[in-house]
DNA sequence: CTCCGCTAGTGCATTCATTCACAAAGCCGG
DNA sequence: CCGGCTTTGTGAATGAATGCACTAGCGGAG
């Protein structure tokens, strides 16, 4: 409703990155309440779910449209349309996993995926060794023939599990073939080719980020001043 | 969570939590600069190789002291000394593993931990098929063990990879074995034990976040308006 | 000893995100 | 049909994070 600019034609609400990141967490708590069979469900209810807060619940739903009635609550099916299209997972992505090694096989048979709609339709390596193994129903192929199952599965997102030092290259081999979306588990900062969405995660760094933390609370308390 | 009254004798800077999720970031730039012979680096050196800007870098430095010399730039090796003391990585930690699916499986020997000074000590899992297999060093144990296994070996870190169904109570057993810092893979919300500190990372949210800007930008093409 | 070039450190303005608090709706019972 | 209960949707206030732009201070050349 205020939207600066009213250009009729282009009504894009443009979403703040910290709601985008929270819709997951929605989307979760509605199948959830969906397969409970619940039809409607309050702000304060989803809040809980998600471990957020209600307040946070309705201004972020509220970007999206009004999906709720007041008094009610949200009209749980018709919520979790909206947030199903607008994660686009009306139909099934397909990933394209580079790196099979330790975590690479276990992300192609990771039941998560399937699950929330992403399908990893193709794995590469550059060892030859691993070229023609099988993980679950999928054959590794050489590295090569990337290009070719990008384009002829039209696969929209590429998953990275390389070794840190491959990870540049491959992104920008993955950004040529017309790759769109790059999930990059390589501990390392990638330049993000033209175009092209790059999302990092970086096991080690959250261990690391406990790792502060319970320092800190363990240093405080050997400090703490005997009052 | 606040800690409104400063008291006199505990001189907590209290990192802003957006800094303390680039240390390990850092950390990195910093451990390849020293292995690359480099003794000193700018931070506009370190801004790059950590993919932020350098006025976020000299910002986030500050606050724990005063590392760098106007004109010169930052003591690799001083810099890097700090940032491990910080993120208390003078000595090893200790994690356990509950849950040695197909994710699990993979943690446990995943390099890039125990490159960081993350050691997976123990695995416990609640299916008897699998108490005793392999993995590596590590044999799997039962999840009856856990809390012997956790006081022996000085576990302060624990890593949930179960169905999303068990976290909650593996959390909750957790905590009262002493484990303070918690890395959680199951895709649901979990309800922090007292003192103790989560983090959440959901593989298929990454790739739905993904999903929503590629969506996005799609739409925004299609509905392009034909000037 | 002085001056110049360079880079850390930081106050300030701005932008982004969270939270509060309340008015606008809708439902239901009487 | 009305009045009370509930819960959304949203201005406005607050707080956190970012980025700019300037100052302070070091090292090295002359």
């Amino acid at each position: 409703m205020s939207d600066p600019q009213g250009q009729p034609g282009t009504p894009r609400p443009q979403i703040p990155e910290a709601t985008v990141g929270r819709l997951p967490l929605y989307h979760r708590a509605l199948i959830s309440m969906h397969q409970g069979g619940n039809d409607t469900v309050s702000s304060e209810q989803l809040a809980e779910m998600a471990g957020v807060n209600a307040a946070k619940v309705r201004k972020d739903l509220s970007y999206f449209g009004t999906y709720g009635t007041r008094g009610v609550g949200y009209d749980v099916e018709a919520l979790l349309g909206e947030i199903r299209s607008d994660l686009g997972l009306t139909s099934e992505w397909k990933c394209v996993l580079v790196g099979v090694g330790n975590l690479g096989t276990a992300l192609i048979s990771f039941a998560g995926f399937r699950e929330r709609g992403f399908h990893v339709a193709a794995a590469v390596d550059v060892d030859p060794d691993k070229v023609g193994t099988r993980i679950g129903e999928l054959v590794v192929a050489p590295q090569s023939s990337l290009e070719t199952m990008v384009r002829d599965e039209g696969i929209a997102i590429g998953i990275i599990s390389t070794i840190p030092a491959a990870a540049q290259e491959v992104a920008d081999e993955l950004g040529r073939c017309g790759v769109r979306s790059i999930l990059n588990f390589a501990p390392t900062v990638i330049e993000a080719p033209e175009g092209v969405l790059i999302r990092n995660v970086d096991l080690a760094s959250e261990l690391e980020i406990l790792a502060f933390h319970d320092q800190r609370r363990s240093s405080a308390r050997d400090r703490r001043p005997a009052v």
